[in-house]
DNA sequence: ACTATATATCTGCATATGCAGGTAATTTCA
DNA sequence: TGAAATTACCTGCATATGCAGATATATAGT
């Protein structure tokens, strides 16, 4: 045990900050997540696909803020078990169109009650306002940080 | 084209909102501290072995809130590369006291100005009111999300 | 002292992340 | 129209993340 071991360090670093709170978010997400079979990329991914049907990959990276190459693997699991299907775009065949699957939709609403317990977690130690602050700061950040 | 593919999706997922600010705001400091050979990761690592010499790879873990198997591998290329060093504890031979080098010192030392670059245009779209308003608030959010 | 349990770390596996660089299709423009 | 530039996506590489399970050491209970 050194010298600082037990200390506090109140890092001023905002990688730091806003990368710890997405591990232990994402950790309390695929916990909950876990018994329906989905991590909490997946059960987003789902979630835009729902909302975005027919979007290209390149268009659902940029609203993920996410590098097309990521979101290309992250779709991959999904593919493979039938929840999500890439088509050719016919009005531009470089593009490929994505779309929930049947079974994708089912796995998506059956997997809701975990991912509203996550929700219910994170907004019972922020309360009300503290959450609708938080949310449209950090959002507002995001739009700020964009290219 | 679809229907929805212009239009704002105000998503209500706190793991969707604070994983898109954590890759946003990796991508700068990646991006700034680039030059220098180090990713905001690793440059992370080596201020809390700065801070935290001779601290255990558990210890460390939890301070970061961070699984130990992830540390043990984020250490790996920085262990390649001579900045730092894990030697066997004497008081207890299970665990592993890390170091940071001289080497690992000066590589960090040296990096200061991308990380420097990378805090301020996070600070310059938060300004001051906000920016310590959200880290006392994440801060403590991620208190009250520990177990 | 011996056994059972707990602890600290590591490896194997699967997914998550993004850069560099490749291929195919589209668009620009001389 | 045909070459050049751009765009959309992909693969290869390296790091980031965490679970399950293995190994080595330490501690507790008898």
């Amino acid at each position: 045990m050194t010298a600082n071991a037990n200390r506090e360090f109140k890092s001023t670093c905002s990688a730091s900050r806003f990368r710890k709170a997405a591990r232990r978010i994402t950790q309390i997400y695929d916990q909950l997540l876990e018994p329906y079979g989905l991590t909490i990329t997946q059960y987003g991914l789902l979630g835009h696909l729902k909302y975005f049907d027919g979007i290209s990959v390149g268009s659902l990276a940029e609203k993920l803020v996410m590098d097309p190459t990521t979101l290309t693997r992250n779709l991959r699991p999904l593919e493979r078990q039938g929840f999500v299907s890439l088509t050719q775009d016919d009005k531009d065949r470089r593009s490929r169109k994505l779309s929930l699957t049947k079974t994708g939709l089912e796995k998506y609403k059956a997997a809701r009650p975990g991912w509203q317990a996550a929700q219910e977690r994170i907004a019972n130690v922020l309360g009300p306002e503290d959450g609708r602050l938080l949310s449209s700061k950090i959002d507002q950040m995001i739009e700020d940080l964009r290219e």
